[in-house]
DNA sequence: ATTGTAAGAGTAACCGGTTTCGTTCAATAA
DNA sequence: TTATTGAACGAAACCGGTTACTCTTACAAT
């Protein structure tokens, strides 16, 4: 049977105080034959410390919130993962929250995360101003944000990939390679990094002199559907294009697929550039060009910036904007990687 | 700052206990106006109740373990939602727990989950007898097994898919389109799924009449990598194959992959069939042809077993098998769906 | 022999809730 | 008018741990 502190307090015909003290290895008040003894009856027993209870009585859970849109999302398993091996690592467990972008689903779950009292929550936000950030601060449980900005004055922890640049570079090589008419296909406006993804490219046209044609700018989502579907009405709408800006790598797979379907071969008559990296890009064929987010490191960085927040070794507000790398695959001509 | 139940007690000047009848909306004991003034205290102050101290007061935690190989594994995302909404919608909250198919991880998770108390374990198991299992059931703690069955007598509920009968009826398939010489490219021999699709391949040969030639059958790992190295190899013996069935659907993609490097067609010169049904075989150009697996019915189905379990509606041994479907896509000839 | 000190261990309060049981008191029945 | 009843609520124990504080006792120093 589940047994407690107090049975083997009983067994050992000791008080609790003198078993607390052995499980948590402070050797400063028990002799080593009464440890000694307290452990065997502890191993035979297979008595486990219910750490609920220690959770609440040193106010420290051990434990982490995890807040993304969807698992399902291929660009999530690696954040979750990167996540999870640094927390893990760290002696921590962590709670995985999938919110559909849904705000609501958000909301409910940082209140659940709140109740469990998590240490800290490390959060890719739906919403462009959570009212519930404000509730974590008042609980004094530090987050981090990933990936998306929010425009909140209770952020200062975040780690976020420099999209503008990543984009500017990728675009202004697309430029280079004498492209003029050159598509934008962006995911949902929704999203802050869809905004910054377009000023990259906006600002690469703007500083090459090449004036900004709206008929070849589009918006959906970030999925593969609506990479076809732009791209669909794209061709439907007879834009003359020679390259594509995707959004990130779902669009510019469902971007390849439409040109496929309309037999206008890639990257011979139109060169395509993803955003993200995600493995699937590799995998795909063609494989896919597109601008690498670190998503592993970026992972690991959140973690140990709020493993550091928790720890009190951080306390100053801190962003770190990590560099994507522009990677040159299969759907542009000139295979080999930018420096 | 963070405030506790005493806290609301000693402003709305009542007991604990008072307080504590209202949030669990006890209505019995607590006259509505009392009630409504604790409420009104209660949001005004933003009191949220600490749900580690519900957990240990109630000895219910509501928390489920969830124990996978790897969440960067394609076949487990869509898993790990469905397990996560449906554990969701009854109130749970999920811990992810990535053991990368090492024993030692899984059992140092699974203690971790037991030291939490959670309600429940889903596990996706690596080992094929974990002696943790004793301990969980030691503490009472029900678990469920997905995918892959564990030769203990501890379990008594799981959710795996056919794999005997999906492989089988694949292979059929390819027989009764003239193949004999059909190729078998499996995963790692560690798990027992393994071996139940490589004996639904031997067994349709049997029934075929056709003889078992050891040169087509490899086995290496659950990985596109794997994939490639096993069709090299095929190619490298020169056996003469004219089909494929492949242990999963990265196998596949990675055996097409080889093939089309060796200018070999698919489907034209060589069909292939996959397994799991991962979103990717969709994706993937030639669309790839594969047994699927009801990959959210079998996470739903779980989840469901696991609270039924918990709650005491299910108290009998239950194993529930799904039944994959074959699909036929790009990769095959004939490209409609069996039934 | 007396005092001082520190190691080993216990007592009890505490963490933040839930719940049983008992008390108070007003309304109703006899 | 008195007994009965039940609604409203409080006191206190409890869940399973941690920890500040106190008490013994043995041993060294004076």
């Amino acid at each position: 049977m589940r047994c407690t502190i107090s049975d083997i307090a009983r067994i050992a015909k000791v008080s609790k105080a003198t078993v607390s003290r052995v499980i948590n290895n402070k050797s400063e008040g028990v002799s080593p034959e009464t440890a000694q003894r307290i452990r065997e009856i502890i191993e035979e027993l297979g008595y486990r410390p219910n750490s609920l209870a220690r959770s609440i009585a040193n106010s420290r859970a051990k434990m982490l919130g995890l807040v993304i849109p969807d698992i399902t999302n291929p660009f999530f398993p690696n954040l979750v993962r990167g996540i999870e091996d640094y927390a893990n690592s760290c002696g921590y467990t962590v709670f995985l929250c999938n919110t559909d972008n849904n705000p609501e689903k958000e909301e409910q779950y940082l209140l659940s995360l709140i109740d469990k009292r998590v240490d800290g929550i490390i959060l890719v936000s739906t919403t462009s101003q959570s009212c519930t950030l404000e509730q974590l601060n008042k609980y004094n449980i530090p987050f981090v944000l990933v990936d998306r900005p929010l425009t909140n004055e209770y952020i200062d922890l975040g780690v976020y990939a420099n999209n503008y640049k990543g984009v500017y570079t990728a675009v202004e090589y697309l430029i280079g390679c004498g492209h003029r008419d050159i598509a934008f296909l962006g995911g949902t406006r929704k999203v802050i990094t869809t905004t910054e993804r377009f000023e990259g490219y906006r600002d690469a046209l703007r500083d090459a002199n090449i004036p900004l044609d709206k008929s070849l700018v589009k918006f959906g989502d970030y999925s593969i559907a609506s990479g076809i579907a732009m791209m669909e009405k794209l061709i439907e709408e007879k834009a003359g294009f020679t390259a594509v800006m995707a959004g990130n790598d779902l669009i510019a797979i469902g971007a390849v697929k439409a040109l496929r379907h309309h037999r206008i071969k890639v990257p011979d008559q139109c060169e395509i550039i993803g955003f993200d990296g995600i493995e699937l890009t590799e995998i795909f064929d063609p494989a896919i060009s597109t601008v690498v987010q670190p998503i592993y490191e970026i992972a690991i960085e959140s973690a140990k910036l709020l493993i550091g927040k928790i720890n009190g070794e951080i306390t100053s507000s801190r962003k770190i904007i990590v560099e994507p790398t522009l990677v040159l695959r299969a759907t542009t001509r000139n295979n080999k990687t930018q420096e």
